[in-house]
DNA sequence: CCTCCTGTTGTCAGTGACTGACATCGACGC
DNA sequence: GCGTCGATGTCAGTCACTGACAACAGGAGG
């Protein structure tokens, strides 16, 4: 209906970011949504299977972004040392992301719902590193534990970061990394 | 309306793993749990704030259990050590839950909707964990990422002892916090 | 230029998860 | 017997989603 039908979908994901974050998720309708793009609801859910998953539509960009590295990384490197130097190498895209995903993550923090979902995705990513990590020869099992243990520190460092920039991602990766470290020796015998 | 009207929720806990497992999760309404019961819907969402919660209503159990032995553990031992030795000490508890655990982890994995609340659980149990660590004395973000870590371990054996019996609870719990220090031993220098 | 095809959207009706407001009813203390 | 309180029933309403069908645009082929 409105001019520039360029990409409905990218205009609706920017209407919802807009409109949670002046109104809030639950106090938000998807007609709403829909209604300012110049569209109607039934528009929307063609484009978002649901209402939350608006708000995750850039999750396949990092694991694709991270499943590459894994394939990539030096051959020499165990499981969960090819996952931190995967880590490691696609940081400056989540950097470069920072303006964008830091008001993302104070809402979906403050909405249930919307971190159950994050939740989700989160979980996905874990299996697709797993997977990842099995086609460099690692067995079922292990594959899956480190991929576990390892996106455990991912996880630990990025929110870390979204919450306070002071050290950078960079820095908090490598910190976690080595904290990660002493905390299993210590566990160890 | 019916007669013993001893434990509505209860009831109404056992008529809804009933049809979830009779024609899955998405196919039941939360009205026709109730009137099993013999209740009207209104009164199923008093005693559940939404469908899925009537699934997960013995989470505050393993919390607590798991909060409790966290704080009798062995003062020497450190964070990690700490969980490991809680994870240890309640595994009875599972063992004797599995009757009941074992179909609902089946139901809970062939349904997004529930395996999402699935992780929440899991989540706001790591939470707590971070706290119980703290409580004996263990910083901010140094218990955090202790209780990931160690949920992800326990997360893993725990799973892989549902989906198979074969090696006990006990058995995998061990094995897995081996195949952690090992793990990250050998991504550590 | 017409036509057929395909992809995107609008329209409409319907289901089901929840919620608030209010009435009812039985147990219980007094 | 009476007032109170907690659990329940009733009813109306909102909102997330879905299926079915019509409308309409642009592109391909004649």
């Amino acid at each position: 209906m409105d001019r520039s039908e360029d990409d409905v979908r990218v205009r609706l994901r920017q209407a919802a970011l807009a409109l949670f974050g002046e109104r809030g998720y639950e106090r938000t309708t998807a007609a709403e949504i829909a209604a300012r793009v110049g569209v109607t609801e039934r528009t929307f859910f063609r484009h978002f299977p649901d209402k939350r998953e608006v708000l995750f539509d850039g999750e396949a960009v990092l694991r694709t972004a991270l499943t590459a590295a894994i394939a990539e990384a030096p051959g020499a490197l165990g499981p969960l040392a090819t996952l931190f130097w995967s880590f490691r190498s696609i940081h400056p895209l989540l950097e470069n992301n920072r303006p964008y995903s830091e008001p993302r993550h104070a809402l979906i923090a403050r909405t249930p719902a919307l971190y159950e979902r994050e939740l989700a995705k989160t979980a996905a990513l874990t299996d697709a590193l797993a997977d990842a990590l099995q086609l460099r020869g690692v067995a079922d099992l292990p594959a899956a534990l480190a991929a576990r243990t390892g996106m455990a520190a991912f996880v630990h460092a990025v929110i870390a970061w979204l919450e306070d920039p002071e050290p950078s991602l960079g820095e908090r990766l490598e910190q976690t990394f080595a904290e990660t470290v002493a905390l299993v020796a210590e566990a160890g015998p």
